[in-house]
DNA sequence: AACATATTTGTGTAATTTGCCAAACAACCA
DNA sequence: TGGTTGTTTGGCAAATTACACAAATATGTT
């Protein structure tokens, strides 16, 4: 693994890390159907809000979320709704469930 | 959250969460170009042979790879070949870049 | 059987992540 | 100004993950 090719790894495990969370993947989902506020996400997950705001943190670091201060509240959204892409493929490989374990031979 | 959804998303982040590392990420676009033993995917990756093992356990594990003995070697490929159109979302994260932080009023 | 090669597993340590509470901030209202 | 609401941040304990080394396993060779 070359020096270059690492970081370039290293990035996209970054941004992969960031969605690999329920508490995330719920929130991307939730915002896929448009722009929602801290405390309304808060409603919705369930957690401590200091947590929810944390998760939002986290997702807006990799570069996932965009967000935006009106008034009281703070407004998130989706702003590269294509990691919507990747619940199909996620589906696929819950589907293909069992085996892949030592087959044949 | 409801509990039969908490697990759905708890599933996809798992999976998620088996890609979202960086050597893992080279193991997958690795074995993109075909199946590879793990004494291969050891020397390219430069790791602990043993490190590279419970790397690619992950990844099988969360149904994302299957693999076959056959002699002395275990050889490891792409079950679910989807996961390699995650890599363009990807790009798509990094390029779209800085901002995103807090705009506007 | 003894030995070599390929892979996995046991185990300990270090590093990272998670989630709560309390405290700090920020914007609005009276 | 002081109070209220919405959000973020500091700090900590618990849980999880990463990785190296050594030991165990499995297969093939002599």
């Amino acid at each position: 693994m070359r020096a270059t090719v690492q970081q370039d790894f290293d990035r996209r495990a970054r941004i992969l890390k960031a969605l690999a969370h329920p508490t995330r993947l719920f929130i991307v989902d939730e915002l896929s159907r448009g722009e929602r506020c801290v405390c309304e996400l808060t409603d919705l997950v369930g957690d401590d809000m200091s947590t929810v705001s944390r998760h939002l943190t986290v997702l807006r670091d990799a570069g996932i979320l965009e967000s935006e201060k009106r008034g009281l509240q703070v407004w998130y959204r989706l702003k590269v709704p294509c990691v919507l892409n990747f619940f199909g493929c996620l589906e696929a490989v819950m589907t293909s469930e069992d085996s892949g374990r030592r087959s044949r031979n």
